[in-house]
RNA sequence: UUAGAUAUACUUAUGGUUGCGUAAAAGAAAUUUUAUGAGGAAAGUCCGAGCACCACAGAGUAAGAGUGACGGCUAACGGCCGCCGGGAGCAAUCCUAGGGAAAGUGCAACAGAGAUAUACCGCAUAAGUGAAAACUUAUGUAAGGGUGGAAAGGCACAGAUAAGAGCGUGCCAAAAAUAUAGGUAACUAUGUUUUUAUGUAAACCCCACUCGGUGCAAGUUAAGGGGCGUUAUAAAACUACUCGUAAGUCCCAAUACAACGCAUGAGCAUAUUGGUAACAAUGUGCCUAGAUAGAUAACCAUAUAACACAGAACUCGGCUUAUGUGUAUCUAAUUAA
RNA sequence: GCAGAUAUAGUUUAAUGGUAGAAUGUGGGCUUCCCAAGCCUAAAAUACGGGUUCGAUUCCCGUUAUCUGCU
């Protein structure tokens, strides 16, 4: 899992990420992006009530924290801040599928460490 | 065996790899170690409390809102237990906002002669017209007809009568009063007397009882402190000192998306006693989440029904709703012995 | 987390407890050489589950969904 000083808390972080950020999409991710001064990976993650109530959100992003630690834990991941955002639908993938979101979206944007 | 009713228990455990929140200890620090870490509904926010602030001397009335058989339990309740009445079901059993319609007002579509009093057809008498059949008018009549959720208690009988009717008699039903018996009581059973009054109060309303308002996003803690010494200046004043304001500079402490509120409580477990029960009393033991982009996960193995519903956000007591598996008791029907 | 509001044809909206009404859209027909406009006509709804009542869109209770406000 992922330790406090990898996470966004800020209100504020959230915002100029949203301002500053790229984007990219899959059907049922959207990933916002932005280079650091920090030599940390921070990831925040956003999931509305559109797609369940309290237990299924709270499912979704422990799955996606655990997808992410992986990442980081091999060290692929490139040193920006991320936001995962969720669509409606992805409370019925598995855990193996949204690694492949993940997956598809990282590759896409080139954010993979060789 | 099938269908159903009620009550109740559990809703994970052990191990491996990689990890998260909180607390404590160690360490100069990085960090390490140990302990601990969601529910029966944490949900809906429908009731009731604690707690905080606002209002108020204190209390009461009105308005508004809620509740409504009786006895008990509870901190309190619109909750629970017991019991009574009413309703549903073959039954086990379940449901029940269950005071007042004889204080007043409103509403009751359509149908029907008529809707809270009524004469359309019918029955009878009288008068008139007519050769007669019959028709018209007046009066009496609720037995018969059809409508409706409801037609003014129901059924039977004979008599009285012009024709008829609880007008009378017998049986039955309901309401009120009263007596006796049982029960703490609501009420029940039986007898006597009187009465027969449409329904609706989950329409307004009347009676009795309860309630000040807002919710932890309540609320508490502050927007600096100290030193240096230079410059300028409103006002005051004869002038000066002093004080204040603004700018400069140094140090400290912060920075609210923070900290406190915030985890020992009408607490949990267990035993005994009292009580039909809800529940209470006493003894013993225990301390058991506290986050703030918000901690329990990912991948496996074994056992198992545990693969369902589902994630604490100030805290308790209920209610309601969602949902997996098991157990016990009871009822009805069928089949076999 | 707390507080509040709403739900009626596909859409926008009416209805005092008594046969759910309009507009617009949709389907069919007429008109036209064809289309549009116009005319005629048909289907289509009280969020769900209970209760009170002779009778419920309306009154009461519960559930669901949607929307709004409060750092």
């Amino acid at each position: 899992m992922l330790k406090k000083e990898n996470r966004l808390t800020k209100r504020k972080e959230f915002g100029y990420i949203y301002k500053k950020g790229k984007n990219a999409y899959s059907k049922f991710l959207m990933l916002v992006y932005v280079p650091t001064k920090l030599k940390k990976i921070r990831v925040g993650f956003s999931i509305s009530k559109k797609i369940g109530k309290a237990h299924t959100r709270n499912l979704v992003k422990r799955r996606l924290r655990a997808i992410i630690f992986e990442l980081i834990k091999n060290n692929k991941l490139k040193t920006n801040n991320y936001i995962f955002i969720a669509n409606v639908g992805i409370d019925n993938l598995s855990f193996e599928e949204l690694k492949n979101q993940v997956m598809y979206l990282i590759t896409k944007e080139n954010l993979v460490n060789e």
